[in-house]
DNA sequence: TCATTATGAGACCGCTCGGTCTCAACCTGC
DNA sequence: GCAGGTTGAGACCGAGCGGTCTCATAATGA
């Protein structure tokens, strides 16, 4: 108890340089690729020797990897906001579109998802197995929402969740790649108009009924 | 006259060497992106040396928005296939997506107006911009063919050109990222699937009618 | 056949890359 | 205040980078 108490504030100095490291590696690492990111720009950024950053690091490969992974949070976390207060697989879906379409992630150089899996396909094994669990990981949420829809008699129980996991995702990420190549955001609010109604479509009328009663009592 | 064609004739062999290494730089940089394609690698694939290549290209960036232009002309061909004998806004719009999810690209990496545009964004303005045109193009053939369908009266006259080409790239391209991360064609099928019932969607009764006409009549 | 020109090999350049290692300074608990 | 461990600076390394230049050779037109 006591060592361990003694260990942790002793790297509690070090583990915040870690962390420190990755907050600001993570938008030049999302910028630039992982070839195109050169370590006397993390140099720069950081304040920090080679000394000082290999310290903490095994290498270029782990911190990107970490930088990937603080990207990654810091892109889902607007993305998520509202979805417990939120009841309803309809409402929620269309939560989700909102939050991606309006709450810009306070992370330069786009989404890390497409970046990482664009730029380490091919290249870099380890960081697209990350891109692919983060991938997942989201798939994953927009599916368990339809099946909860479709288990509450919300949704049609004739939908492919996957499918419509994916429909999502890629039409979103398709619209944020228009979005960066023509530098405005009339594609993700084309998307979001589309969307908003492919979901609403989705429901059968049991559960729009129930919905628009719930609507009603508010 | 004569000067031009004795100059013609000799540079001939030259200007040949010069595609051959275009074409075959092409897939390299279109896997690799810009930063991560090294002039060792193009020499290896080209079977030229370092001044081999240089005698045709002023550096490498020149090479590379070459073989952007190369590549993405191979992927367009495929994807127009069978355009021309095509009538109709709705049946073209359907071949189009048809095409983009079952006629794949003879060019490994993926797409390349993905690949540039994630790649060159915040790096290289040159290769960027050869994206944004590359988009513009495409978009602009899908706006035209939903314009004629609505001239024709085959297509709903509240739709917005622009958002139809916007929504279908997007869909496709983020469908396209998909199958790259999970290295199945499931998000290409969904969304072929989903955009077809879409498109069908976007008709006019009048034009619904005119097409069954011609169905009935051929 | 010969002069001319187009071509490509490859040595060479300065530079920056990712990565290692040493060591001074600095905490921190005793 | 001292011993022991942690931290980060920065010199150093070999390799590979993009790019230049020279020159032998090959193709060409006269």
């Amino acid at each position: 108890m006591k060592s361990v108490k003694k260990r942790h504030t002793l790297s509690d100095r070090g583990e915040a340089t870690r962390q420190k490291i990755i907050e600001r590696a993570a938008p030049v690492f999302n910028r630039h690729g992982y070839a195109g990111t050169a370590l006397s720009e993390l140099m720069e950024v950081t304040g920090l020797q080679k000394g000082g950053i290999y310290r903490h690091f095994s290498g270029k490969e782990e911190l990107a990897c970490e930088a990937f992974l603080f990207a990654w949070k810091r892109a889902t976390a607007p993305r998520m906001e509202g979805l417990c207060e939120t009841d309803g697989a309809v409402d929620r879906l269309r939560l989700l579109v909102r939050n991606f379409v309006h709450r810009v992630p306070p992370l330069p150089g786009g989404c890390p998802l497409m970046n990482t899996a664009v730029d380490a396909d091919d290249t870099n094994p380890a960081l697209l197995q990350l891109a692919r669990k983060a991938f997942r990981d989201w798939r994953a949420l927009l599916m368990k929402i339809v099946r909860e829809g479709q288990r509450q008699g919300e949704m049609r129980r004739d939908l492919s969740p996957g499918s419509v996991a994916d429909l999502l995702i890629g039409s979103l990420e398709g619209a944020l790649l228009i979005g960066r190549i023509e530098g405005n955001r009339n594609a993700l609010c084309s998307a979001q108009k589309h969307l908003d109604g492919w979901i609403q479509s989705l429901a059968c009328r049991a559960g729009v009924r129930k919905l628009s009663q719930k609507r009603k009592a508010a």
